[in-house]
DNA sequence: TGTACATCAGTGAACGCGCGTTCACTGATGTAC
DNA sequence: TGTACATCAGTGAACGCGCGTTCACTGATGTAC
């Protein structure tokens, strides 16, 4: 009884914590993280604004509480996608795989998409560091792809993270029907980093 | 003297107007865009709040304006670099080009690449329309390029733009001489997009 | 030529509003003895 | 076992502040006759 009623206290306490984060990206993703204000995050998760000081000390606290755990986690994903694929299916397995995540979370992704450009420099620093982790699991995964190439440059990699969130930003501008068009010409591009061979290997995936 | 005096005013309000727009790229290079306040602009451009109003509607207004005309004219200039290059060269002048631009006028392209994946709708719809052009510029200074080439799908050109603009905002993140750092990587993956052809017609041009 | 009127960039006072933050408090729960 | 104290998420009142916007005005310049 005790420790359950502790429990329930913790959890409680996380509850609150999440409808905040989740909050924020509503309200983010409606008129941009920059202005949304401590008050009108508490309003729409149902606390009273001076609550919102028991879960963080700022709006930019929790937006860093955002990149960390949220965008993290849909980033390590990614990530864990790409390297549990077959060889020569890693750039369509990771295509489809931010597909998905926009399709699921559109909130998240625009946040993520706009804030690796945004005002803020903590949050720019802190989404690079972990878009160069996602770029370092699709250099291995690309790398180890069909025979053992080694000498594919850490550049390409780099650049078709790049290009996956770039579309991810064009994906979140259009209707959902019209997302799938996008996906063929990003594979292509993305495999055209990797260059002639990867693409030749890679082809065996299946293109239009 | 009347025809002086009646042009001195239009280039008065020209010049108020210039300070307008200055002002919105200096403070939201600071804070974002999205942050800055129309009294906080006119303070800056040192005119009375009310002023402002004699200029634009609002801020939305006036950011449009700075795409539509700051914006707009950088990506012109990208635009006629990469027309005019010599042939092989096309990729090395443009990335050239968007260097020098990030050296001279960081706040604005700080407000470019941070708008492309901004909030405001508006902002991005307009940006992906100029970005497009100079991606069709690109294109056609590509297929017209060496030999005439003219299987060059559209996609490559405009992965090509993504991670120009990319490369651009990484630069701005990095002290001044650490920025020559990111030339080489960059053309090397925009020469990937466009082909092996391309890449080796290209490497005329001159590397390390 | 002079006179009357129109235009228009810039201004200062004033408005109501929502913001971030502080404060002292409540009430449920955990801990010490 | 009961009692006293500590912890801590949540609260409502209150604060001072800067915001966007309105209004009526000034003064320089252009236009009509």
């Amino acid at each position: 009884m005790v420790l359950r009623a502790t429990l329930e206290k913790k959890q409680d306490k996380e509850r609150v914590r999440g409808a905040l984060l989740r909050a924020a990206l509503r309200l983010g993703a409606v008129h941009g993280f920059a202005s949304v204000g401590l008050r009108e995050v508490a309003r729409e998760a149902g606390i009273a604004p001076t609550s919102f000081y028991r879960h963080f000390a700022d709006m930019e606290e929790l937006g860093l509480a955002l990149i960390r755990e949220l965008a993290g986690h849909v980033l390590r994903v990614l990530g864990e996608r790409a390297v549990a694929a077959p060889p020569g299916e890693v750039v369509s397995v990771l295509v489809d795989a931010m597909l998905a995540a926009v399709a699921q979370d559109p909130e998240l992704m625009r946040f993520m998409v706009a804030e690796r450009a945004g005002a803020f420099e903590g949050f720019r620093a802190l989404l690079r560091g972990e878009l160069a982790v996602l770029a370092h699991s699709l250099h291995g995964a690309c790398t180890s792809d069909g025979q053992g190439r080694s000498s594919l440059p850490a550049a390409a990699a780099e650049a078709a993270v790049s290009l996956l969130f770039d579309a991810a930003a064009r994906a979140l501008d259009e209707p959902p029907p019209r997302r799938a068009a996008l996906r063929e010409p990003l594979i292509w591009s993305m495999k055209q980093l990797f260059g002639p061979d990867a693409s030749r290997a890679a082809s065996e995936g299946g293109s239009p």
